[in-house]
DNA sequence: TTGTAAGCGTTATCAC
DNA sequence: GTGATAACGCTTACAA
């Protein structure tokens, strides 16, 4: 690979020079300028971004740290994210942590070494410890996807609380009594804001006592070990709220093991929908975030922050999710006719 | 960010020696390393790997150059590559092309500015532009998912053309006889393979004359207006090949605008299966490409070329399809009944 | 065992 | 209009 001094020589002029045509700054002779470019297009010649960098302390690229890509609620994010960096002219490497706190330290500690500009995060917990990490090192973040109580940071998010809410809102309507939550791991802040939101909306009604609420992980088997626990409770539950697709997934699978038709014997909601695209028939009582949307504004907010030095407030933005009633929720059927 | 040289004031040494504890060369006192270790943690010192990348010519990056993440196929193909890369020390930074030879114009321009050790290149077009770029500027490559036909490059991908072979023999066995194909983009190479493998299936039976191809785009919306059109053909097709799971889905859409029940009025059968973490009840006769290991293996080559700086010869890898017969392919019903 | 000098590829600054 | 010089943060070679 040639570099500047190179075409330089080729072109019998100054490294200087050459700087000066590839960035169009300062006054050029027009022939010189001719004489240079020839001489780049000839070498094929590309600028050394990593010098570049080294000087401006600027990399134009930002990072995304997910838990899983291979979840089409993050996919779809990690999609709003790279839309909004690439339009920009910012490159974005992404990283998966399945939830690993020493995978994510592992992978924050090299995207600040690599001096990212910025960097997208969904903490794989809600202790403050990457968070003080990159405040420490002055990398700007914006937490996405889950928020981080008690600390002052960009976040970009949907209410899960609420979210919830409506979901068993819609199931107490039908005419539910007996709803068993699934939900993800207990420390992940998303997981316990659903809880709280399905507690809330029972507690409305004085069913307070019949919570029950299970932890595990946001995976299918998961989803699938939890709703085989659920489904042992007495008395049965008549719906399950899972507190994302995954795990709704598995329990749908445990429920067919069991012979448990969806949603005759048994009601299902969850949150996150399955991406429109692979949806032939839809099925499933979701309440929808705007994964998309999450991932664009997030990215604006962390470009806006690059360009504007100025520290101003911390912003929390809020997205609205979407209740989406389908199939798999209907009333239940009385136990004694 | 403190640099080298703040450490290195702090402990009371020389950057040399910061540098030696950094890396563990050379010998070095405990004592003074003591000191050092103690004046990074108080400085939370962490290396510019730009400094270091511009030395060494080496940045422990790569990139993935795919048309879309959100399609689900490369989703996991995304994620068999960031396990490959990151179980080496190795970030990835994802493009997503659209099919669009001038964004991948544009990316590939990027990535080879910021130096990133290799591509790997799902590409728009079956040109040699971009696989001559990159190997002008010297940059290892590996083109993954789509062959490119007559050039001598490292390659993992599928049998396309066996693949959709297998599928249409499977239609040919249960009956079928009138087939309509609804393939992407012609100049695409799978898109192209896949529509050969279908005529050959045909050709061999002696059907050759039934055939009908239509070509269009990778996406759903494209899916529905091919399957439109092609029941509008007379006879009309008992069955569809899509050449990908977007455009199958787009089909099934547009048979259910039109009442067509599958498959008792029309098989359907497609390439790439729908995760199976999305399918509470798989339903599609599908030829599965084994994506995460299309995504690893291409990164283990690309590794590999890294290392080896002894430039083989280029390697072809063919990964095997798998046929998965579900409930979408059916025994055409016979018309006068 | 530790330090000095030079250079990786750019560009801002100041001369000419 | 154009060029020499120094600097961004780091490490290899050589010296002490």
């Amino acid at each position: 690979m040639s570099t500047i001094h190179d075409v330089a020589k080729l072109a019998g002029v100054s490294p200087m020079t050459v700087s000066r045509v590839i960035n169009n700054s300062g006054y050029i002779h027009k022939e010189t300028r001719a004489r240079v470019e020839q001489a780049i297009s000839e070498l094929g010649y590309v600028p050394n971004a990593l010098a570049r960098s080294l000087r401006f302390k600027q990399t134009h690229t930002l990072a995304l740290v997910i838990t899983d890509i291979t979840n089409p609620y993050f996919t779809t994010v990690a999609r709003g994210v790279e839309d909004a960096a690439s339009e920009q002219g910012f490159s974005v490497i992404f990283c998966n942590t399945d939830e690993s706190r020493d995978d994510e330290a592992e992978y924050l500690n090299v995207l600040v070494q690599k001096q990212v500009d910025g960097v997208l995060l969904v903490p794989a917990h809600s202790s403050p410890d990457s968070i003080a990490f990159l405040r420490e090192r002055e990398v700007p973040f914006v937490v996405l996807d889950r928020r981080i109580p008690g600390t002052q940071v960009d976040m970009v998010h949907c209410d899960s609380e609420q979210g919830a809410y409506q979901l068993i809102q819609h199931l107490l309507e039908l005419g539910h009594r007996q709803i068993a939550a699934l939900s993800g791991p207990e420390a992940v802040m998303t997981a316990a804001d659903r809880v709280a939101g399905y507690r809330r909306a029972l507690a409305e009604r004085g069913l307070a006592d019949s919570a029950v609420a299970y932890f595990g992980e946001f995976t299918i088997d998961s989803g699938y070990r939890l709703a085989k626990r659920a489904l042992k409770l007495s008395p049965q539950p008549t719906a399950f709220f899972a507190a994302n697709n995954f795990i709704a997934v598995g329990a749908l699978r445990a429920l067919r093991e069991a012979n448990l038709p969806v949603p005759e014997a048994i009601s299902v909601v969850t949150f996150d929908d399955l991406p429109e695209s692979m949806l032939v028939d839809p099925f499933l009582t979701v309440v929808r975030q705007p994964a998309y949307e999450i991932g664009r504004q997030a990215t604006r907010l962390l470009l806006d922050r690059l360009s504007d030095k100025a520290a101003a407030e911390p912003r929390e933005i809020i997205l609205p999710t979407q209740l989406i009633i389908r199939r798999s929720s209907a009333a239940p059927q009385l136990k004694e006719t």
